[in-house]
RNA sequence: GCCCCUGUAGCUCAACGGAUAGAGCAGCAGUUUGCGGAACUGUAGAUAUCAGUUCAAUUCUGAUCAGGGGCACCA
């Protein structure tokens, strides 16, 4: 709540739940009231060697009027502009300029991130609807490559979005246990594997892949391999009873691998419906396709066409009557719509799979599926090596475990240089962990996901300037000094400085406005599926604090009203850093 | 061949059509009896090319060049 003293107020913006919000909507309204224009205006954060915080440009509004915008912008200066958050107003050319009053404004923003604490940022009313977040999606009897990666965590991240801004997320790893790649796994096992020995495996995942690219290898030489596996996928599908039970063993120990891998990353699911769930509903998806007027054969396939919206043409079935992975994925989304309540599905899957899920969108609306007109692709681009695409066949991959292991192993050289009595206390490896991972999530959510990237250890696990250690680090140091002067977050909400003579230095107020912009970060980041908006907001954040504490002894003064004002920045600071973090999957550790 | 995405500093990335295009790494020069330097301060360095729209273009449109992805019985 703001706890701004009454003034001669000119036009009420203080009852936003956010300064900065209020504080705009205000000078919108005055400028309204003022000059009777009422198209948008945009407020943007003013050059810093300006003197002022934040301006609008002019010209559209003396556009509209037919005047000069540098007149424009000196006859609004003239204007009333008492209130408690402006300290100043004029006009710089064809700009009117605001510098805020951080007595006020400053203290209404921390005081407003320390009583929400972890709802800072958070939308309060939870009524938007459900949306099913398609995400991680490993291959059984597949080892995951650092491609997995970027799914999983974006995927993570964008959830935590979603649910910040008020949708009921259900987080959905949609596993590819299913499909004809399963016939041949099962003969490759018949012919070459030993169930008792990748029991006993300490990769049997690896074992299995191996048995699965002996296959491949075989079938080029003899084709006739490629009927025995369609004959076990037959199988499979028909409930055949050692099929399945070598399915489900393929199933079980990939799975025991990969919620390791997931404990180690700090993702959950709430649920995880591989394709398989879907199978039974596969006959009759197909047969409502098949009734329905979008659809055609061809070439004894069962497609829809739609070449005219320019995406080519989809098969449902193929000519022999089995099922494709648009079957399976269009059984998954009519479940969720029917069964599950979902409005809407946001699948995190690569680039390559665009035109796919366009496709997808268009038969599910084709077939009178709202969730087709809502879901969105959040794709992501694809990792590449030097060399070119990564590419398990060509042995040209990175393995997931193998740069967690690496990651997990460089911050413990970190931590041995720079810190050894937590090298030696029982908590170095949850730090190792939380930070090592940090790196590495960091890599993939602070940047546009849509771009490609090319793989490079160093890049990938990254400890300094623009990473998240960074943040983490800036984020213990606050609590450290918190700590120091024996408080909590709780302690110095109470109280308040007297007067108005706090927040003068200009390192706290850059930092008053990151902290002020975070809310706004995390909407737009939803809005835009890039969870990257916040990571450079909580970076900014941390870039401010660490300027700020560097110049501005928080604890070493006398005077009672500059401590307490500090103490609360570096709690509200904490506070935002951890927030956001927590968006994007990221934990702050106790020590560094 | 057709469709989609991307071209910003030596490298990796930012910038709701708006002010002097911001960071990190690497480079150079500094800061430590400090609330721990995974930090801070300074310095140098960029919008692929050519047109167009606009009062205003890194941003929108078109073309060219370059890279990536996709284009029916795989997922």
């Amino acid at each position: 709540m703001p706890i701004t003293k009454e003034r001669e107020i000119g036009y009420d913006f203080t009852n936003e739940r956010y300064p900065i919000v209020g504080f705009e909507k205000g000078i919108k309204g005055l400028i309204k009231n003022y000059t009777g224009y009422n198209g948008e205006i945009t407020i943007t954060e003013a050059p810093a060697n300006s003197g002022s915080d934040f301006g609008i440009q002019t010209s559209s509004i003396a556009r509209a009027k037919g005047e000069n915008p540098v007149s424009v912008a000196q006859s609004l200066s003239q204007k009333g502009w008492s209130h408690p958050y402006i300290d100043e107003v004029r006009s710089q050319g064809p700009y009117l300029n605001f510098r805020l009053e951080y007595g006020t404004f400053g203290l209404d923003v921390v005081n407003g991130i320390l009583s929400e604490e972890a709802n800072y940022g958070m939308e309060r009313k939870k009524e938007k609807g459900r949306v099913i977040v398609d995400m991680s999606s490993p291959n059984i009897a597949k080892r995951m490559s650092y491609g997995h990666l970027r799914s999983t965590i974006i995927g993570d991240a964008v959830s935590n979005l979603y649910i910040s801004q008020g949708y009921d997320v259900v987080r959905d790893n949609h596993i590819g246990d299913w499909g004809t790649q399963f016939g041949k796994q099962i003969a490759a096992i018949k012919m070459w594997g030993d169930e008792k020995e990748l029991m006993r495996s300490s990769e049997p995942v690896g074992d299995l892949q191996e048995l699965y690219q002996k296959f491949h290898q075989e079938a080029e030489k003899h084709p006739e391999l490629e009927d025995l596996g369609r004959q076990w996928f037959l199988k499979l599908e028909q409930g055949d009873k050692e099929a399945r039970r070598l399915w489900k063993m393929c199933v079980d120990l990939s799975m025991k691998e990969f919620d390791r891998v997931y404990k180690t990353l700090g993702v959950r699911f709430d649920v995880a419906m591989g394709e398989s769930f879907y199978e039974k509903m596969l006959p009759s998806v197909m047969k409502q396709v098949d009734r329905s007027p979008i659809s055609s054969r061809s070439e004894g396939a069962l497609v829809v066409d739609m070449k005219d919206r320019n995406l080519g043409v989809a098969i449902i079935q193929k000519s022999d009557g089995a099922s494709v992975y648009m079957t399976r994925d269009l059984a998954t989304a009519m479940y969720r719509e029917k069964k599950m309540g979902a409005e809407k599905a946001v699948y995190v899957v690569g680039e390559d799979q665009k035109l796919y899920f366009q496709q997808l969108f268009q038969i599910l609306q084709g077939l009178g599926y709202e969730i087709g007109e809502k879901s969105d692709h959040v794709y992501f681009g694809m990792v590449r090596m030097e060399e070119g695409k990564m590419s398990t066949r060509k042995g040209r991959t990175i393995l997931l475990d193998d740069v967690i292991k690496e990651g997990l192993e460089r911050e413990r050289q970190v931590i041995s240089n720079r810190n050894p009595k937590l090298f030696n206390s029982r908590k170095r490896e949850e730090v190792v962990r939380q930070v090592a991972i940090g790196a590495l999530k960091w890599n993939d959510l602070s940047r546009d996901p849509r771009r490609s990237i090319v793989f490079d250890w160093d890049e990938a696990l990254n400890m300094e300037g623009f990473s998240a250690p960074y943040v983490q680090y800036a984020a213990v140091r606050a609590n450290a000094i918190l700590e120091h002067a024996g408080v909590n977050h709780r302690h110095i909400a109470q109280d308040n400085p007297e007067g108005d003579d706090v927040y003068k230095e200009s390192s706290e107020q850059s930092l008053i406005k990151k902290l002020a912009a975070y809310p706004k970060a995390v909407k737009l980041a939803q809005e835009q599926n890039n969870p990257s908006i916040v990571a450079t907001n909580v970076y900014e954040v941390a870039k401010e604090f660490n300027s700020f504490y560097r110049n501005n002894p928080v604890l070493r003064g006398t005077d009672k009203n500059l401590i307490l004002s500090r103490l609360k920045l570096v709690g509200a600071t904490s506070q935002v850093i951890k927030n956001g973090l927590g968006i994007l999957g990221i934990e702050v550790p106790d020590v560094m």
